[in-house]
DNA sequence: TATATAAATAACCAGATAGTTATGTGTGGT
DNA sequence: ACCACACATAACTATCTGGTTATTTATATA
């Protein structure tokens, strides 16, 4: 075994590293700092280019963390991507959570649901991706997840007490489907944003551009209110 | 140089090639379907992984072709991808011509357009992950296409003389986008397909199930003509 | 039949990549 | 003061992967 020889090149590159370190940083010992710079180099290095062309190498180096920390805290490149996700629908959750829509009138909470999850898209483009990445895996990594089940209740929730509401009102339609509702509500967002770059070539304009972006959303509105409104 | 050696071995393994042959099939001299076995191998490749995920020798095998093949028909696994998307849009262009949506009444016509898009994405999934892939790659395989423009150009021009006989007829509502309906109609049905996975996952039901798919599609269809009619 | 050429093949290679090993080091509890 | 232990690091390796080379084989044509 060359163990004596390893012993030897690593006391070279020691004494090498303290006279001209090849990481420029180095961090101070603080675990929870480290994981969370290890996370967020990973959701960007995941969302861009996705599970298998993700590097855990590039994700070490954005994150001024060494590629054995990775290991240490996350087991493998999967179960690291398993916790982006995790991470990333809790923040959607989170989110969604901090709307409170009962004091709007029916209408104009409709309104301000579909402007939020607008909104969050946009400011948020690394979830579509991360999203998309995982339903091309089918969704392997996110069976058991308990993130899941929890955001999909608060948001039927919201949405079936705000089409009651709106029955009650008289301005809703009767007996919408409050999941078939969800999933159109964000189709039309999600949709238009994660295929921007295809939509930009096909109908040769800027998708991301300001106006372009305010009469998508105004569209968006005026198909589900219309969807949901007498 | 292990020129020599080289030749030995191949002699050599020629010969074993001959009694107990590696790949079971060997294919006849036909080049346009060697190309054909190709690009099909590699859709579902492509599909099933992404670019990254992809893996050349999985796509020669898949093709019954060796390697050598793929490099000397596409010249690269990017270069390959590219004829995969495009032949899949050009796919799908050709399915839409076949429409014809003139001799129907508006409102049936646009029915007919939504169905349509609906169960083109559910026979053909991969032309969806593909498409997902390249906007993760933020399509730079895709600018300088000739294929996009076409079909841009040929959806528009349907739906804008559909909405022209609506209005004149009566019956749809002025001043609608084309572009913006495009993309809703596309929007509703791609939305829920890709993600079926964490769809099924997040509302712990089967988005394949037939009675879903069926409810589904009704709900896209009222959503499109609301959006729509008067 | 002879031969030019396109089609097909297996072995090979250099570089990359996920994951590991062996080792060093700062800090808090005693 | 010290030492156990968690945090951090660089170098290493087995394997994989896109792409290439050297060569054989079938077919069309003269």
């Amino acid at each position: 075994m060359p163990k004596v020889l390893n012993v030897a090149k690593r006391a070279g590159s020691q004494a090498r590293k303290t006279s001209a370190g090849k990481t420029g940083t180095s961090h101070a010992r603080d675990a929870e700092a480290t994981q969370k710079r290890i996370l967020a180099a990973a959701k960007k290095e995941f969302a861009m280019n996705g599970l298998a062309g993700a590097r855990v190498d590039t994700i070490a180096e954005k994150a001024e963390a060494n590629k054995r920390m990775i290991y240490h805290y996350f087991g493998s490149k999967e179960a690291l991507f398993e916790r982006v996700l995790e991470d990333a629908y809790a923040d959607i959750c989170r989110a969604e959570q901090s709307l409170k829509l009962d004091h709007l009138d029916p209408k104009t909470a409709l309104e301000t649901l579909v402007r939020f999850t607008w909104q969050y898209y946009l400011d948020n483009p690394e979830f579509l991706t991360l999203v998309n990445n995982e339903n091309l895996q089918k969704a392997v990594h996110l069976h058991g997840s308990k993130v899941l089940p929890v955001i999909s209740r608060n948001r039927l929730d919201m949405v079936e007490s705000l089409l009651a509401r709106g029955e009650k009102a008289g301005i809703f339609r009767r007996g919408i489907d409050a999941m078939q509702l969800n999933i159109t509500i964000a189709a039309v967002g999600y949709y238009y944003i994660t295929n921007r770059f295809t939509g930009s070539i096909i109908f040769d304009c800027d998708f991301m551009a300001s106006g372009m972006l305010r009469k998508r959303l105004a569209f968006n509105i005026d198909t589900i209110v219309r969807t949901v409104c007498k």
